[in-house]
DNA sequence: ATTCTTACA
DNA sequence: TGTAAGGA
């Protein structure tokens, strides 16, 4: 199948499949027009692809990760004991991460809370970008 | 009508 | 990632 039908039978878009391939995610043979052809199992990689997307993994973890997936009906199953590893380092990223935007919320907050003070009232240069 | 590559007000 | 340009 060509790029418009696996893009369509994924629900993501042409832009995105070129792109997995750019990442070695993906490797559709070409036509003699140039033209990528798609093989029916790249639809079901397609769709894992998108959910260790979604998992916040980036494109290199991915392509070590997805050969060791096996698909049991909606989920993503790890087939190789070595994968447990790497997805609890990528869980620790994500809790870093996620720190990093709770302090900068912190010091925005504190930010906020300064708007209501004296010195706020003070200034007549308040032309907000 | 589709897809391809390249490039970025 | 979207999108426009210029070809095949």
């Amino acid at each position: 199948m060509r790029i418009g039908e696996l893009a369509r039978r994924t629900g993501t878009t042409e832009r995105a499949l070129r792109y997995y391939e750019e990442q070695d995610l993906l490797r559709p043979a070409r036509r003699p027009s140039g033209y990528r052809e798609y093989v029916e199992t790249d639809v079901r990689t397609v769709r894992n692809i998108r959910t260790l997307l979604a998992a916040g993994l980036n494109t290199v973890t991915i392509g070590e990760v997805l050969p060791c997936m096996v698909t049991d009906g909606e989920a993503l199953v790890p087939a190789c004991p070595e994968l447990s590893t790497v997805l609890l380092q990528d869980r620790e990223r994500l809790t870093e991460a996620i720190d990093d935007l709770q302090a900068a919320r912190r010091v925005l907050d504190a930010i906020i809370a300064g708007a209501g003070s004296p010195a706020a009232r003070r200034v007549d240069a308040c032309q907000p970008a």
